[in-house]
RNA sequence: GGGUUGGUAGCUCAACGGUAGAGCAGCGUCCUUUUAAGUCGUUGGUUCCGGGUUCGAAUCCCGGCCAACCCA
């Protein structure tokens, strides 16, 4: 090389690549195509047997984390899915050749290595390194190992590092996919079809939200992403699949907040020749899969109210108009059917330090004493029933009163789990809903599936999840953020 | 959208308006069972960006960018 000698010992991107350089001159691949390994590193750690050191080999591969360099061996840990798991290399043993070429590893490379478990004098069980390989080259310092990666956008712009360093956030986002699996088991083993449906609409129905859009060149039209499934998966039961759900990202173009994310993930499963109350069934059977196969455990700590939740135990149900009275002090409802209603209404809910806001109808005042007044306190699992039917434009009526609905919302640690319905199938109660909903948000109306329905609907149950929800919930996360793997952020922002 | 807080070395953080520092990481040395390993030495800064006030600004003021929290 002609380069002019010069102190790079500052810039640990160029000491890298210096590194680099060199290994590629020495006749190296710093970044292999593969790489063998037999067993991950908690599988090591149980593969070993107790007294018997140096009969167990293994191949393992992992990121480079920890290196304790004590001269003429080193004790470094490397990670990998599974955790970390500590090697031991020993000049002696690798030989002075490759000893040499090991000390110019950095924290961060990837490598593998092979050779038989033992257990250190502290007790750890070790990798005693035969023979090691640099497979991928880091040209980039990691983070600090202690504090680990503290900053918030630097945490969501670059996740890999997080879940480097970030031994939580390794295990927080890993029990969401443990989750998702534990419910596509369960609702596999109760026959139900999982399904995809389009993301791109031409009609953002099945909830209130205002929708993002998009535009198709070839097509020569706009389109909207969906903001939920059940539209789509309703027409599935008219096709006679009996069972189906869908986990599936939905977006809704509103706020962001620790409880938002513009785009965020739902199961929606619909059950034929079922109702409101069968669904109650399915998300007690959910949750106790939930409980053996991610929690280990019938009961969870809820960390912002300091409860003990119990998913073993019955579950409460409440009416909701029970509820508000409750919140109320008086017999609210009582008055549901007459002229003093909304009146009376915004009279307790002011009461109860609620601003109520002119435009609202009389039913969005009530749903605000029971969002901001109920909603918090329902710590132990609760299904809410008994709505009133403008809360849900797709639900059956309630057979003794057409002013509420058959449905359930359930509630726990204070937050809104789960909705359930029975479903609308009569086609003309339907098209009445949707026209009053369409007066209300400007919606355009779901012709197609009203036409679906004149098909003949079977009578089922339908329930959403709220999955990102649910991880905040079984994980203990305060924010969306940080179940979500990379939440929306604004583009660009550092580097 | 409004309010509050924050942005300083690769990372975690200091620095009353008066010479920008520490720990880790890096670089160089010692050390063949370490556990945030230890040891001796040492490099490294557009203090987020742009203006302003001042003899002097990381610090005070204004505007912008990004983020977090609270509110709507």
């Amino acid at each position: 090389m002609s380069d002019i000698p010069q102190d790079i010992s500052h810039d640990q991107h160029a000491v890298r690549l210096k590194k680099l350089h060199d290994l590629r001159a020495a006749g190296a691949d710093p970044f292999r195509a593969n790489c063998e390994q037999t067993h991950f590193s908690a599988e090591a750690l149980k593969a070993y047997v107790d007294g018997q050191d140096y009969t167990v080999p293994v191949k393992v591969a992992g990121r480079l984390v920890v290196i304790r360099d004590m001269g003429k061996s080193q004790f470094v840990k490397i990670l990998d899915q599974q955790g970390q798991l500590q090697l031991y290399v020993k000049k002696d043993q690798v030989g002075e050749a490759a000893y040499a070429a090991f000390k110019k590893l950095d924290l961060g490379d990837i490598i593998g290595a092979e050779g038989p478990l033992f257990k250190s004098q502290s007790g750890e069980i070790t990798v005693r390194v035969d023979k090691y390989t640099l497979v991928s080259k880091a040209l980039r310092p990691l983070p600090e190992k202690w504090h680990g990666l503290t900053d918030r956008e630097q945490i969501y712009r670059q996740r890999y590092l997080d879940l480097i360093v970030n031994e939580e956030s390794r295990k927080r986002l890993m029990q969401r996919s443990r989750i998702v699996a534990s419910i596509r088991a369960t609702l596999a083993n109760r026959k139900f079809l999982e399904v995809e449906t389009p993301v791109l609409e031409g009609v953002a129905g099945g909830a209130a939200a205002r929708p993002f859009t998009t535009h198709h060149n070839a097509l020569g039209t706009d389109f909207f992403l969906r903001i939920a499934l059940e539209l789509r998966l309703k027409r599935l039961l008219v096709g006679g699949y009996d069972r189906v759900f869908e986990i599936g990202r939905v977006f809704r173009n509103e706020g962001v907040s620790t409880k938002h994310n513009p785009e965020f993930t739902m199961l929606e499963v619909y059950q034929a020749y079922s109702d409101f109350r069968g669904m109650m069934d399915l998300l007690r059977a959910v949750f106790a899969d939930l409980c053996r196969d991610v929690i280990g455990a019938t009961e969870i700590k809820h960390a912002a109210s300091g409860q003990v939740i119990n998913f073993a135990g019955e579950w409460r149900e409440a009416r909701y108009f029970d509820l508000i009275d409750e919140a109320a002090g008086f017999k609210l409802s009582a008055l549901r059917h007459t002229p003093d209603y909304r009146a009376k209404a915004t009279e307790a809910a002011q009461k109860l330090g609620l601003e109520i806001h002119p435009g609202w109808e009389t039913h969005e005042i009530v749903n605000e004493i029971f969002g901001k007044k109920i909603e918090p306190t329902l710590i132990q699992p609760t299904f809410v029933t008994h709505l009133p039917k403008e809360l849900c434009p797709l639900a059956k009526l309630n057979a003794e009163d057409p002013g509420l609905i058959d449905v359930f919302e359930c509630i726990i640690g204070g937050m809104e789990v789960a909705p359930a319905y029975s479903e609308q199938n009569d086609p003309f109660v339907q098209r009445e809903m949707f026209e009053q909903q369409v007066g209300e948000d400007q919606q355009k109306m779901d012709t197609d599936f009203l036409l679906a329905l004149e098909h003949g609907m079977p009578p089922a149950g339908g329930m959403g999840v709220g999955i990102d929800r649910l991880c905040i919930l079984l994980t203990g996360a305060e924010s969306i953020r940080d179940v979500i793997l990379f939440p929306s952020l604004r583009p660009g922002g550092s580097s």
